[in-house]
DNA sequence: AAAAGAATGTGATGTAGGTCACGTAACCAA
DNA sequence: TTGGTTACGTGACCTACATCACATTCTTTT
C-alpha cells in the first residue's frame, strides 16, 4: 500500500473527510525516504516538521551531558514522531530522532497542521484523539516506570509490541527501558 | 473570583467563545465541594468526570498490590484532573483521586465533553491544546525519571510548583517523585 | 576475504535507594 | 486533656542496578 492510502485509513478511524477534502490534506504532506542511520532531527535544530511513518522504524531520543542515550519512543508505521516540546514552543530540538532501519515518512509543518486544524473541524478532532492516546500511553508508561522493576518492563514491552524484539538492537531496548545495556543482557539470560 | 470567571478566563486563552457560547458551555458544568480527604475517584469505579480544579488541591494516584502509592499528578487551580485512561476507555478506574484540601472543583461528563467539541470547533481546539500539554509535560517527566536521580528530581518539581513545598506533606512528595520518604527525607536534611 | 566496527555476554565491584525498626513531634477528635 | 492517628527523622542492613573491563560474536565495508 502506497503513502497516501495508508496515512487516509489511519485518519478514517477517528475523522471524516471527503475524498477531495483528504486530498487537500494529503497535499500538505511531504514524502521523505531516508536510509538506516540516517538522522532526521538533531538536538540544537529548529524543529519545523512532524513525521508519520510509512514504513521502517524511527526512534526519538535524548542524550545527556554523560553522553547516555535515553530512547522516548520507538516510531513504527502510522506512528507520528518529532520532538513535540520544541515544535509547540518554538524552541530548540533536545531531541533527537533518526531511522533504526529504512523508513518512509510523510513530513507535516507546524504551521501546516495548525492551518488544516482551523480549516477542518475533523482534522482537529483527528488530532486531539491522536494526543490523547499519546498522553494515554506516556502516564500509563510513567507508571510503569514507578511502580514495576525492569523484567516486568521488558515484558510489559515485548507483550506491547513483540515486532521490536527482532527489529531493534538489545541495547536501544534498554535505552527505553532506561537501564544499562548489561543489566538487561543478564536479565533475560536467566 | 467564582468558578464560572475562572474557568472562562482559563479557556479564553486558546479558544474563542462569545458570552452566550460560554454561557452554554458552562452550563455543563457541575459545581461540586469536598472537604480535605474525600475522595472522588476510587479505583473499580466507573469514572464519568473529569474535573477542573477551582480551589484547593487535589491528588491522581495509583495503589499497587503492595499498597505502595504513586501520585501521577497533583492538581491545582485551573487544573484538570481523572483516570483518562478510564474515562476515555469506558474502563474501571485504576487510578484515584482525592482532596489534599478541601477543594471546589467543576465536573464535565465525557459525554458532555463530547457534545461540546462536536458543537463548537473552539472547543475542540481547546481540548487539544490541553491535552497537547498535558503530553508534553509528561514526556518530560519520563525524561527526568529516566536521567536524574531524587535529589534534581526534587528540586525541579520545587522549581516547578513552589507551592507544594507548604501545601502538601513530604511523604506525598515523596510519592510522586517515586521513592520512599525516608529517602526524600534524608535528601534534604543535608 | 580481511579488517573494522557494532552488538552482545559476563565477571568483579560500587552505590543509590529500599526496607525495617524504632523514636519523636504535631495534629486532631472526644 | 488525653489518647490516637498522621507526619517526620534516623540508624542498620539489603538489593537492584550501574560501572568498568575484557572477551566473543555478528555485520558491514572495502
Amino acid at each position: 500500500m502506497e503513502a497516501k492510502a495508508i496515512l487516509q485509513q489511519h485518519i478514517a478511524k477517528t475523522a471524516v473527510l471527503t475524498e477531495e477534502e483528504f486530498d487537500y490534506f494529503y497535499s500538505h504532506f511531504k514524502p521523505l525516504s531516508f536510509k538506516k542511520g540516517q538522522t532526521i532531527i538533531s538536538a540544537g535544530d529548529k524543529v519545523n516538521c512532524e513525521y508519520f511513518v510509512i514504513s521502517g522504524c524511527l526512534k526519538a531520543f535524548f542524550i545527556n551531558d554523560e553522553i547516555k542515550m535515553y530512547i522516548l519512543q520507538f516510531a513504527m508505521p502510522t506512528w507520528w514522531a518529532s520532538d513535540y516540546t520544541a515544535l509547540y514552543n518554538q524552541t530548540e530540538a533536545t531531541i533527537n530522532v533518526d531511522c533504526i532501519s529504512d523508513a518512509e515518512v510523510l513530513c507535516l509543518s507546524n504551521e501546516d497542521r495548525e492551518k488544516l486544524c482551523k480549516e477542518f473541524h475533523q482534522v482537529e478532532h483527528f488530532f486531539r484523539w491522536r494526543t490523547n492516546k499519546g498522553y494515554i500511553a506516556s502516564q500509563k508508561r510513567l507508571l510503569s516506570f514507578m511502580n514495576n522493576n525492569v523484567k516486568v518492563r521488558y515484558e510489559e514491552l515485548l507483550a506491547l509490541y513483540p515486532q521490536l524484539y527482532n527489529l531493534v538492537p538489545k541495547h536501544l531496548i534498554a535505552a527505553y527501558l532506561g537501564v544499562s545495556r548489561e543489566t538487561l543482557s543478564r536479565l533475560y539470560n536467566s
